[in-house]
RNA sequence: GCCCGGGUGGUGAAAUUGGUAGACACAACGGACUUAAAAUCCGUCGGCUUGAAAAGGCUGUACCGGUUCGAUUCCGGUCCUGGGCACCA
């Protein structure tokens, strides 16, 4: 009796077509039946664990996914075919903004719609036929997941890595609500439609400015990560060697004001009381001496003294209060900026500077204050134009050949923008630093404002603490109990999780968790006494900043993790969106570390290397499509989906119009742009499933782009993939009708066998690097195409070319495994009956096939193509200076002349110089 | 505005370390098969140009310039376009 694995699946006849369907369905459940894709932590090979970022459950899939997952499960499959032990999961990134959309629209709990959309996505996400281990599936709105991030929250609080300050949001003064940026639409509410309002409110902070400098240093450790990723993540880090100075107030108003003016000032015991001094930092400490003012946030304290007594300055203050939070917005819009009428001491001229309030200048970055040097910075050169403040130059371009040295005026040319923001300058009208360079100048001045114990030389990041509090239902509770005499406690374990109540429906205004007594009312862990528990919830990105390592113990109840996370971690191949190269992929790599100085890991080893979570990393570009469109009555753009539409063509193929099937009338063509709701030029994946089959869309979807570009839509473009599968399906249909056999391994074979042969194992080379190596799904596939191409050509009239068909058949049915699994699951049963795909190796190149007498050599002169010879592999570079002079189309180009030089590329081609 | 990408035929793309530009597909066109259509198979296919044909020539990888025997690839600049910018995920 055939062992029951395979006996399901070998037919004894291949069907002379193709159904996807059937075929699908079946390989399927045979590998649900067989548990094929459950990983063990036994086994002795290699691990290889295998992560696409998770989906946010929205509803169903989209192009994006399918793409996503295809890429993972090629990666999956073939290592699987090299002989690695594969881990592939999935799951849920389930709280989030959308299902309180979605609630406000439907009155759905959140809760119910998310688990109705997980169901029929991972429905979808089965029909695609991936090669996941579904006993691992981690849901992170569930209590058994968010429970292990509220425990770190309590480890993390204890050990001051989370703490609260407060920190500005955007607030809708209609919906008395916060709103993320996203509901901001030109400074207002996305419902209410008026304007937003800046608003200060505490909120609990990561302390990630501590790991900066591992977070920038271990990027050096990843040499599996693009470039582009590595080097965007550097700069968001941001790290900048500076000075931090501090311009002294005068005592009357200094004694005045609610704090000190912009911050801790330098540690220990000062000569100043801190409450008289203005503190900013700079790069430029070389600028300096060119200061003429300095410009304060509206929120400053020297702002808000300045107010008091100043009806029209308040009027400013409120007015900067208005518009969004977010830096593309601050950074775009018109500086504005008005005199406080207040002046402080520069440190080291002693001069009179006067105080201005800049929209433009952030509290909650720095010290919450810049010092202004018009003459060296542009932003500030366009403000002094604008309000007439000095422009004073103190760094020269350096003397040129012939040029004496001093201030070169070219302030009254225009000469001063191609150099004046550069630090390859000499310092000038700056008294004891005049002739000295960048670094000479920062050096003396930062020693001459510390004798005076005013500044001092500091490192600074760009990256700002994470804060994690948001206002919202849908998200984890954050376990701290609000106690009036013991402060903020964090909840005991024992009292873990704090679970969300799922029966919610929200109303926009505000959250729904501080108007339930049942939720907040509780008592002080530590003293017992009545206490309020908190009632924001996290960022969402906290949940995907950990759920790599979860997957490793999904059912782990003891703890965040168990022995399991050291058999698999770290990721060795991690894939997602282009989208997600700095926010989502910091702070995962922060979680890895929080994790482990927490000694979640236990004892690792060290060749294991627990700093970093993702060992290698690919960024899939997006998945873009045709717009169509018609303005409304009301002048809005009307989208209207591809699917509804048909566009007429000329002879070259190129579009010239386009009209909705519906009423027969033109619309506008669009842009191509990325698939979205919002430009409703979305292509349904199940309906591509449906039609053609997981194979086709897995197919088109790694033929019609690498994974790091974006990729466009064509529905022509499917046709041909499941095309192309109707050719592989027939070829082999036809080799097997006609008796199965051994695949060639030795004999005599003639010329077009060997022909054959060599192309044969010069694809499995190519598609085995083109996988493995450069993740060039495209050319692997287009490798496999040009071969079927041949096989066509090839006439198999004897048991010996029989078999070498037999050969080819067999590894392109292997080498298209890993892309379309299913297909080749039948193709390979029917080759050989009896036999498993899922136990075979991927197939390895047959040296002595490609081993080659004669080879072809471009002949080129001055660098132009003029013919090619076939020579023996062996011939020497005389011989070929020789062959390639004698060449008909050479002497005509010489045309009598001698070559001046001739440059020979060993295997490539002769370049004869004229 | 700042940081990081991208730009090659009618279209998606290929050219892996500076060495034959356009592999493989899609579309289009021509042909075979068919009563016909679909499907399938065969052929042509960057632009300009010489030639009856066979076969050639020039030009061409967003634009301008540079390095090199040779540049889609390296360098400098310009334009256009995509991603991110800390509360979308």
């Amino acid at each position: 009796m055939p062992h029951p694995k395979i006996q399901a699946i070998s037919r004894k006849y291949m069907q002379s077509n193709y159904h996807p369907a059937s075929i699908e369905s079946e390989a399927q459940q045979y590998w649900h039946n067989t548990g094929a894709f459950t990983a063990s932590e036994t086994s002795d090979k290699p691990k290889y664990y295998c992560l696409s970022m998770f989906p946010y459950p929205s509803g169903k899939l989209h192009m994006g996914h399918v793409r996503n997952y295809t890429i993972g499960d090629v990666l999956s499959r073939y290592h699987r075919m090299k002989g690695y032990n594969v881990m592939q999961p999935m799951g849920w990134d389930a709280f989030g903004l959308p299902a309180e959309n979605a609630a406000l629209a439907n009155n759905v709990p959140p809760a119910a719609w998310t688990y109705e959309n997980i169901n029929y996505m991972r429905r979808q996400l089965q029909s695609l036929g991936l090669g996941i281990d579904w006993s691992r599936e981690v849901t992170t709105c569930t209590p058994e997941y968010y429970r292990w991030e509220q425990w770190l929250f309590t480890r993390l609080f204890e050990k001051g890595i989370i703490y609260k300050k407060t920190a500005t949001v955007n607030w809708d003064p209609v919906d008395h609500t916060v709103l993320a940026n996203e509901q901001v639409i030109d400074g207002r509410g996305w419902r209410s439609g008026e304007l937003v309002e800046k608003r200060d409110i505490p909120m609990y902070f990561f302390r990630i400015t501590q790991y900066a400098d591992e977070l920038l240093q271990d990027l050096n450790k990843l040499d599996g990560w693009p470039e582009q990723v590595k080097t965007m993540q550097a700069n968001w880090i941001g790290k900048s060697f500076g000075v931090r100075f501090a311009f002294e107030i005068p005592d009357e108003v200094g004694t005045s004001l609610p704090s000190p003016a912009g911050g801790r000032g330098i540690e220990g015991e000062g000569k100043h009381p801190q409450n008289n001094l203005l503190w900013v930092y700079t790069t430029r400490a070389d600028t300096i001496m060119g200061v003429t003012f300095v410009a304060v946030a509206a929120e400053h304290p020297l702002a808000t003294y300045a107010a008091q007594n100043n009806p029209e300055l308040s009027v400013f203050i409120d007015e900067c209060k208005h518009g969004g939070t977010a830096e593309a917005d601050m950074s775009t819009m018109e500086k504005k900026g008005m005199d406080t009428g207040l002046k402080v001491t520069h440190p080291l001229t002693g001069e009179q500077v006067p105080v201005w309030i800049g929209n433009y200048v952030l509290m909650g970055y720095g010290d919450g204050a810049v010092m202004a040097v018009p003459a060296h910075d542009e932003r500030d050169f366009h403000f002094a134009q604008k309000y007439d403040l000095a422009i004073k130059q103190v760094i020269s371009p350096r003397p040129q050949a012939g040029e004496g040295a001093g201030v070169r005026d070219v302030f009254s040319t225009n000469e001063w923008q191609e150099w004046y923001a550069t630090k390859d300058g000499i310092c000038v009208n700056s008294g004891k630093y005049d002739g000295m360079n960048y670094d000479q100048a920062i050096d003396a001045i930062a020693a001459d404002l510390a004798a005076k114990d005013l500044g001092e030389k500091k490192v600074q990041f760009r990256l700002r603490d994470w804060g994690i509090s948001r206002q919202r239902y849908w998200g984890c509770p954050i376990p701290i109990i609000h106690c009036k005499t013991c402060g903020d406690v964090p909840v005991p374990d024992e009292q873990l999780p704090v679970v969300l109540p799922e029966d919610v429906v929200p109303d926009g205004a505000g959250s729904p968790l501080a108007k339930m007594p049942g939720f907040y009312e509780t008592t002080c862990p530590k003293c017992g006494g009545a206490a309020r528990r908190e009632t924001d919830t996290m960022d969402t990105f906290v949940e995907s900043s950990w759920y790599y390592a979860r997957y490793t113990s999904p059912d782990c109840a003891t703890g965040l993790v168990d022995e399991r996370a050291n058999h698999w971690l770290p990721v060795d191949q991690y894939i997602g969106g282009i989208e997600h190269a700095i926010l989502h992929l910091l702070y995962a790599r922060f979680f890895q570390k929080l994790m482990r100085d927490v000694g979640v890991f236990g004892e690792a080893t060290a060749e294991q290397n627990l700093d970093e979570p993702f060992k290698n990393l690919i960024t899939q570009g997006m998945v873009i499509a045709p717009t169509f469109y018609r303005i409304a009555d009301n002048g809005k753009k009307l989208w209207i989906n591809p699917a509804e539409v048909d566009v007429s063509t000329d002879d070259k193929g190129r579009p010239t119009g386009a009209t909705l099937r519906a009423d027969g009338l033109p619309v506008t063509i669009g842009g191509t742009e990325k698939m979205s709701k919002s430009k409703n030029n979305g292509v349904d994946p199940q309906a591509i499933i449906d039609e053609y089959g997981a194979d086709t869309a897995r197919l088109f979807m790694m033929f019609a782009a690498p994974p790091e570009q974006s990729l466009e839509w064509s529905d022509a473009g499917v046709e041909g993939a499941f095309r192309f599968l109707k050719r592989l399906w027939k070829a082999t249909h036809d080799h097997v009708e006609q008796g199965v056999m051994a695949a060639y391994t030795s004999g005599e074979l003639n010329a077009a066998e060997k022909a054959l042969r060599l192309q044969l194992h010069q694809t499995i080379q190519k598609v085995d690097d083109d996988i493995g190596r450069r993740r060039t799904f495209n050319t692997a596939i287009a490798a496999n195409m040009e071969l079927l191409n041949a096989l066509g050509k090839f006439n198999a009239n004897s048991d010996t070319a029989r078999a070498v068909m037999q050969e080819a058949l067999e590894a392109i049915a292997l080498m298209l495994t890993p892309i379309v699994p299913h297909i080749c699951q039948t193709l390979w049963s029917s080759l050989r009956p009896g036999s498993d795909l899922l136990d075979q190796s991927f197939p390895q190149a047959d040296q002595a096939a490609m081993v080659q007498d004669e080879i072809e050599l471009v002949i080129q002169v001055n660098g132009k193509l003029r013919g090619s010879i076939r020579v023996a592999k062996t011939a020497d570079k005389a011989t070929l200076e020789q062959l390639a002079l004698a060449h008909e189309a050479v002497q005509k180009q010489l045309a009598g002349a001698s070559a001046k030089k001739i440059i020979v590329v060993p295997g490539r081609l002769i370049n004869i110089v004229a």
